[in-house]
DNA sequence: ATGAAAGCGCTAACAA
DNA sequence: TTGTTAGCGCTTTCAT
């Protein structure tokens, strides 16, 4: 094991004080250059790096971001937390931060999980994500004047009160839906999950919005289901059987695409009348399981959003104001659609 | 923000001196269990938690386990890691452990993270993955004494040189094998990755011992190819159209399974000669494409892994002589065979 | 069973 | 520009 080198034995070796090294390193314009020459020698040489938790007794910060993890839920959509995740282990290294995980069950279990850590590791900044509706956390955190970013902007409060970054859902879906009736599609319907979900609504919205700017009514044509394969394959079924003219699923996940899309290549199904329909479905998020099966998803920009939160992030630890930003995402044309 | 509850805040309160405290907390039997529960009141009652940086000082000791996190990959295997991961943070979390990640290119590079990690954040330990032939990493943290468990077995040492657990890849496509033997297959080809890694080569003996078992000869009836859907799907076609009486693919991953699948699902491909054949195919990992796409596949468990791996980790940290474990996955039948 | 003293490695404040 | 002092909060001696 290499044995502990402190500032100490730099500083001894390099023949000055303690709090010369750790000027050269920390403020470095304010040691003649040779002096911090010498002194980044002899750092080399003895291969000294600094003690995290020395130097946070004395300033206070950890150089640690806190951020949860979950399980992975139906296992379609767990990975978009995953690449962003990945993207931002490595935002927060080139800034000087390391990512801490933690776990908790619901939005108290995760305020009670702040108190731990701040209590225990002082985590410098927290990273949220799913933020949703009188989101419980971001209060707790803004009360005390917390350090963090979400990804995922507030639902129910103003876009300025905490510092986020999102992708916008509505041009996704809006540009998804654009996309089939560009291909010729006249009456495009809509699988999402129930209405109250800042997510949820404003997916539907985009789909709405094109539907709106084609002249087209979607009155009838849309279906509110929890998100998974089985009800995306329900509801498809349900909206199929009920309007014959349907030609195209836009939905708000790769789960409930998969379920439609199911229903949709099904060789020779219940609701298909007499003429065949070839109906089109995409999905959302790009899932490697969109990948996979060919499936039109549109994608979010994980490793720029995750860059983004960093950016913010830092700017909050630094006292600087930070703000917002709202990602385009981009819709991958498969043969689904 | 709460202010800051030190030890000695609750020392105060409590009518006692700080070291009472801290004793009170880290050896309960040295105190006087009246004053030990006035201690605890007060703790409560203040909401004291200790501050990890001042003990790390003084004990060395971070509650901080180190691991990597990679690229998502091509999309499909990176969930292995994630459920492992997800599993693992719960795990640690319950000894008292958090989770610091990092990420690394390389072996070097991963050993340069080692260095860094070590020097400023100070993990007690680390948990390796994708443990392969001579495997840099493990050396470099054996020879320096460092704590650490692999999930993944040591695929050129002996068994003992390191704590780890692992999967038995072999006893899962042995299964998937006998499970196609036993609904009637009989040419049963493979489809892995070059030979050479260890995990690789130990999936593909599975299958291989299976047949021996059922007396029948492999030869002819396996391919190497890099893991990819279209690699899959390359040595699917091979395959089948080099032997017509092929009737079953057992894949070393999903990825290639997948890719299998697209061929075997074909409704008239180049390789049909006359009668049509149904082809049967398995994958590894049960990845969420394989429950997505009705893929049988081979399950690892993953969450007990994660478990066990901190039990060992543990152990090493306590100085116990820890051990390795293999644990053995289980075959989840779908409809692809 | 409890208390006092010391010091882990670092950097903010001040002195030279 | 460089050096000295002090102390962050905790726990490991050692004394009471």
């Amino acid at each position: 094991m290499a044995d502990k080198v402190t500032i100490a034995d730099v500083a001894r070796v390099a023949g000055v004080s303690r709090q010369t090294v750790s000027n050269a390193l920390n403020t470095p314009e304010v040691v003649r250059p040779e002096t911090r020459q010498r002194v980044l020698e002899v750092v080399e040489e003895l291969g000294y790096r600094v003690n995290f938790a020395a130097r946070q007794m004395r300033t206070g910060r950890s150089k640690l971001i806190a951020i949860r993890i979950d399980p992975a839920g139906d296992g379609v959509n767990g990975s978009v937390f995953d690449r962003f995740l990945h993207g931002l282990t490595e935002s927060a290294a080139g800034a000087g931060y390391r990512l801490l995980l933690y776990t908790a069950a619901d939005d108290q279990k995760e305020i009670a999980a702040f108190q731990d850590l701040l209590g225990a590791y002082e985590p410098d900044g927290f990273v949220l994500t799913s933020t949703h509706h009188k989101d419980a956390r971001t209060s707790w955190l803004l009360e005390r004047g917390l350090p963090f970013v979400t990804f995922g902007r507030p639902w129910s409060e103003p876009a300025d009160v905490h510092p986020w970054v999102d992708v916008d859902g509505s041009a996704g879906t809006e540009a998804a839906t654009e996309h089939l009736l560009a291909a010729g599609h006249r009456r495009i319907a809509f699988i999402g999950w129930p209405s109250g979900s800042g997510v949820g609504d404003d997916r539907r919205e985009g789909w709405r919005r094109a539907l709106a700017g084609a002249g087209l009514d979607p009155a009838g044509l849309s279906r509110e289901t929890p998100d998974g394969i089985a009800d995306g394959e329900a509801a498809a079924r349900d909206l199929l059987t009920a309007d014959p003219d349907i030609t195209a699923l836009v939905c708000a996940s790769d789960s409930l695409a998969l379920g439609a899309l199911h229903v949709a290549r099904s060789p020779n199904p219940a609701w298909h009348a007499e003429a065949y329909r070839r109906i089109a479905v995409t999905g959302f998020d790009d899932t490697p399981v969109a990948k996979a099966i060919g499936l039109t998803s549109v994608h979010q920009p994980l490793t720029d959003a995750a860059a983004r939160c960093m950016d913010l992030l830092g700017r909050a630890l630094d006292g600087t104001p930070p703000g917002n930003l709202l990602l385009p995402p981009s819709l991958v044309v498969r043969q689904s659609a």
